[in-house]
DNA sequence: GTTTATGCAAAGGTTTTGCAAGTGG
DNA sequence: CCACTTGCAAAACCTTTGCATAAAC
């Protein structure tokens, strides 16, 4: 998870950012939480490996993250806004309301939608995160699931 | 918007719910509000007709609305949770990050996408009530807008 | 050295909860 | 009447903010 750190460190540098321990730690921990790290999750890992770290850093510097396109936020369900690292390949996510699983899909499967919106309305989606909730393949076929 | 009245109360009923004279001045207030009613503005809303009514009403009333589908609710951008009426046409909204606003767009323009991914994944998408943010068609054009 | 970032603690705001009183069916 | 709802007040929760200290550049 290390390897784009340079990456990172020049990205924060164009913007006029320090580097600081606490960045980078905070970084780890979206990546190591994984797809839809809620503010909490990141906190706690983060905790673990710095235990001194604070709650408002973790908050200012998620926001910064924002700011600089290094972290995407999104708006998911009942658990409040998550946090996911900025890919390069972006994709969207189908959300289980039955079994909460979460599975990714390719932004491409939006384009054509996103393509006749624009035609039709004039509207540019710039959506890179989008999240659909509905029933995943298995719990559509067994009613065992509920 | 009191045509459907009855239909309200039967479902009510139907779930087990009483039809209170508070409920029903905060599903006049949803739809008083139009659109996107925030929390707060549902309260000022409800407010006017019943100056006696409480927060904590109205966010247990709300809750129990969309549990039995007469209101949707949806995050959209800074203004956290928005309520809306659930419509016999269901649809969804784009909304300008530049200029902030909103328009609706039928919910078929999405279904060939959702085919695609029911196929493609075996998942059942349900979103009744999806927000995709971008540039809206005069934003797009000139650069006075911001 | 300067400027920016951090941690702490306190403030701010929103949502939830427990309970007695009130009300619909 | 009984069960469900309400309003109130307090609690719980999450997020933001101010400021002195510490660290990056």
């Amino acid at each position: 998870m290390s390897h784009h750190k340079i990456e990172y460190e020049d990205l924060m540098h164009r913007h006029g950012l320090r580097v600081t321990p606490q960045r980078l730690t905070i970084l780890d921990a979206v990546c190591d939480v994984g797809g839809h790290a809620t503010l909490g999750a990141i906190y706690r890992t983060a905790k673990l490996a710095d235990p001194a770290i604070s709650r408002s850093t973790i908050y200012r510097t998620l926001e910064v993250f924002c700011e600089i396109g290094l972290v995407t936020s999104a708006e998911i369900g009942e658990d409040g806004k998550v946090y996911e690292i900025v890919e390069a390949h972006p994709h969207h996510h189908l959300v289980c309301q039955v079994c909460g699983e979460i599975q990714q899909i390719p932004d491409e499967i939006m384009q054509p939608t996103f393509d006749r919106i624009k035609q039709a309305f004039g509207f540019d989606v710039e959506t890179s995160h989008l999240v659909l909730s509905g029933t995943c393949r298995n719990c559509r076929g067994s009613i065992s699931c509920e």
